[in-house]
DNA sequence: GCATATGTAAAGTGATCGTTTTACCCTCTC
DNA sequence: GAGAGGGTAAAACGATCACTTTACATATGC
């Protein structure tokens, strides 16, 4: 394996696990198998790496969440939960841990949830013939609550997203 | 103000501005105006602190969120927003950065959904007359939407929750 | 009027933080 | 076959971490 997909990968099971602050960079070293000159080499420092981590998962996120319906992106969102646990969005996690105050980490942060946004968008329009803020607004609170509540509740909240969203689908539709 | 009021407050203001593990005790023992030692002493360690804080933080919550309207939850968490601003929720955070391995910290954080549960399941009850799990459930979703979703739309999530929480009252009532 | 409780200031504990440096080892390529 | 590129190991950097210790001040209550 690449050594770059390497370092990435651990470092986001690990940042995902632990956290980022309390994710030392010694223990990521060993844990990845790297050399700490490597590491520096490739990110700049620990921001940089943080930055590059986000933007990777965004990529593999969005990869999946690339479906055309409702139906679809919840099922997938559940699944997602299986294969990778449910701790919080990661995006959300690391501008907090940085107190808001790293511009790349704010901004990568930003570029996620207008991502998740679009997404949304273009699956209202397919499911309803038409665009729909308001429900394109709820579909997103109800997406980033069952990120949330997955932490306390389980996978299942997706489920439970994914009928309310329903729901207002079938509201939208016959207004 | 009580030496431990002024403890926990400044705590609770610095955890929620930079984090827990990005907040030292030295930075937080001199901002409060505190020595070290009555620090430890009031609250054991690091963690002690950080339960402490999470059950204060609680109590100011539910005393807030003691509503018997869908409309007064959601427009008294917009207020939480203006006063204290919104940077996710704080117990999910503490949870999260101590890699959920921290077992009073876990039991904190619990505690404080399943409370917000039961108000919500209260409202619900108040509002359209009979318990109902799915649409107290969706509910909670969208509360837990609107909490973090305020990080990067700001505190008009609220609103935009509040809004879809009524549509979905109404059908339950209808039905 | 003395003990007890509760606080402060400040130094010290060893560990760990993010990051850099030094010195060396392969494996390509021209 | 020399030089460049990309890697390793390991030590060192000063700063900061959570936490403890020592020594002293100021009240309150019996």
């Amino acid at each position: 394996m690449d050594i770059r997909t390497r370092l990435l990968e651990t470092a986001e099971q690990l940042f995902e696990r632990h956290g980022f602050t309390a994710t030392g960079m010694d223990r990521l070293t060993s844990a990845a198998g790297i050399s700490s000159r490597t590491l520096y080499k490739h990110v700049g420092n620990k921001n940089g790496l943080i930055v590059a981590v986000m933007n990777e998962r965004d990529r593999r996120f969005h990869r999946l969440m690339k479906t055309d319906s409702i139906d679809a992106l919840f099922t997938t969102l559940q699944t997602w939960f299986t294969q990778e646990g449910a701790r919080g969005c990661l995006s959300l996690r690391a501008w907090g841990e940085t107190g808001g105050g790293v511009p790349e980490i704010a901004e990568a942060m930003e570029r996620h949830k207008q991502r998740l946004r679009e997404r949304i968008d273009a699956i209202v329009l397919a499911e309803i013939g038409r665009h729909d803020t308001e429900l394109a607004e709820a579909i997103q609170l109800l997406f980033e609550g069952a990120i949330h509540a997955a932490t306390y509740r389980g996978g299942d909240a997706a489920q439970a997203a994914r009928r309310t969203a329903h729901r207002l689908a079938d509201l939208a539709r016959a207004a």
